[in-house]
DNA sequence: AGCGCTTTGTGAAATCGTGCACATGCATCT
DNA sequence: AGATGCATGTGCACGATTTCACAAAGCGCT
């Protein structure tokens, strides 16, 4: 067998770090640093020197002791325990304003997420051109997912019409799909979701917002405690 | 003392999920459903009964035995511990692609967040009109900060200017930052920052699609274990 | 070649989050 | 009023994740 077979799963919180560390050592790669050290990488990366050496021990050991990992093999490794070894086309479902703003936003084609389609049920959009892409009707999303072997779908349209999005995207054999929709989707097993909601992330800020004023107006004594450094708090 | 008092620190976990129960209950509100039980709450959210007891439980005793809970009471308590029981104004930085969607997107206005303010640096941006809102010079920002109260930031720039757009907020007065840039901001204790990285989403999609493939090429064996089931997977 | 400095990789402990199981308490019916 | 049934609230066990702490290992210097 391989050298480098199936390794072990990676924990979730693992797979959800990795990617900040590809952005970070990708940068690092590009300044012309080729060497870093768990606790560099952590600095950068606002989290613990420990956690990162466990996380990128998922990965097999690519470190040398007593001098750090080499960046450029990291990035290797950590893009292939990713899948990104090759790019993955997504179709987006919904051309309103959310739609178009994702087809424009650069950060989908310069990361490996080219956008290979987009549809939407409203004939009135039919062929406007998005982003360098033409909007075409829903009844042809089969055929563009399987002409192009797309496996993921990104839903960017209203909540009510969020739910036949996903019916649709799995029946043209989509397997993974990100939905902006603020609903929670019913999907089948096997398939994978992950939501993005932006209103959500701003009630959990206003949830910390709202501490910190009772916190204020009832007791001056505890200063803010924070075990929270330098860094994203979460 | 009175009987609403600072409650104990809600987990962040159980924060996390508020927001998609106030959804849901909303919605059930609306559609005129007065009494919901945690089951029926966890079958909507796709989460674990017992787990929906155990967040509410962090609210207070709100529930009634044998019956379940108050629809409308459980919003009102819910939006409470999040702090929704005003509106809190965001002012975006950066107008480009992304700014202008998120100014347009009606989830901001809809759910208590008023989009206060929108401002570039790009002196050719000024003045345009973005979904009601006119682009300002970021030089403006502390003013606007100042007289309209405002507490939440929402970055929007592309990655090299995003520190800068941190700082600013941070300097206004700002001490929540929702950020959409691709970097790991450096703020001060005490500011709380979210990421949301539309490229992080889709590598961990990825992820899971590679692990799909290498499954499926080395072993016929093992059916799709996935405990996961109808709903959303993490 | 050996020594000492540095940093990795990883057991083990501590912490956090989840889910089960059941006693408790409320409402309804007789 | 008492009995019955049902869904909450929570103690407890389990699993996942984080953090500590240290032995193992590479590198450079003498």
């Amino acid at each position: 067998m391989p050298p480098h077979r199936t390794r072990r799963r990676i924990p979730d919180a693992t797979v959800a770090r990795l990617p900040i560390y590809l952005q970070i050592l990708t940068e690092q790669s590009a300044g012309g640093t080729d060497n870093i050290s768990s606790e560099g990488l952590a600095d950068l990366a606002g989290v613990n020197a420990a956690k990162v050496r466990k996380d990128l021990s998922y990965l097999g050991s690519y470190g040398t002791r007593g001098v750090g990992y080499d960046v450029d093999h990291l990035v290797y490794q950590i893009r292939r325990a990713l899948g990104l070894d090759h790019d993955w086309p997504v179709v987006i479902v919904g051309a309103g304003n959310l739609g178009q703003a994702l087809a424009g936003y650069g950060g989908f084609n310069d990361r490996g997420f080219p956008v290979a389609g987009i549809v939407d049920i409203d004939p009135a959009k039919f062929d406007t051109v998005v982003a360098g892409a033409r909007v075409r009707p829903i009844q042809d999303l089969s055929q563009i997912v399987a002409s192009k072997q797309i496996s993921i779908g990104v839903i960017a349209t209203p909540p009510v019409a969020a739910q036949d999005a996903a019916d649709r995207l799995v029946a043209a054999g989509v397997t993974s799909i990100l939905n902006f929709a603020p609903v929670v989707l019913s999907v089948p097993v096997g398939i994978t979701v992950r939501k993005v909601d932006l209103a959500v992330e701003l009630q959990i800020l206003s949830y910390h917002e709202q501490r910190r004023s009772v916190a204020e107006s009832t007791a001056q004594i505890q200063a803010v405690p924070s075990k929270r450094g330098r860094g994203a708090t979460a």
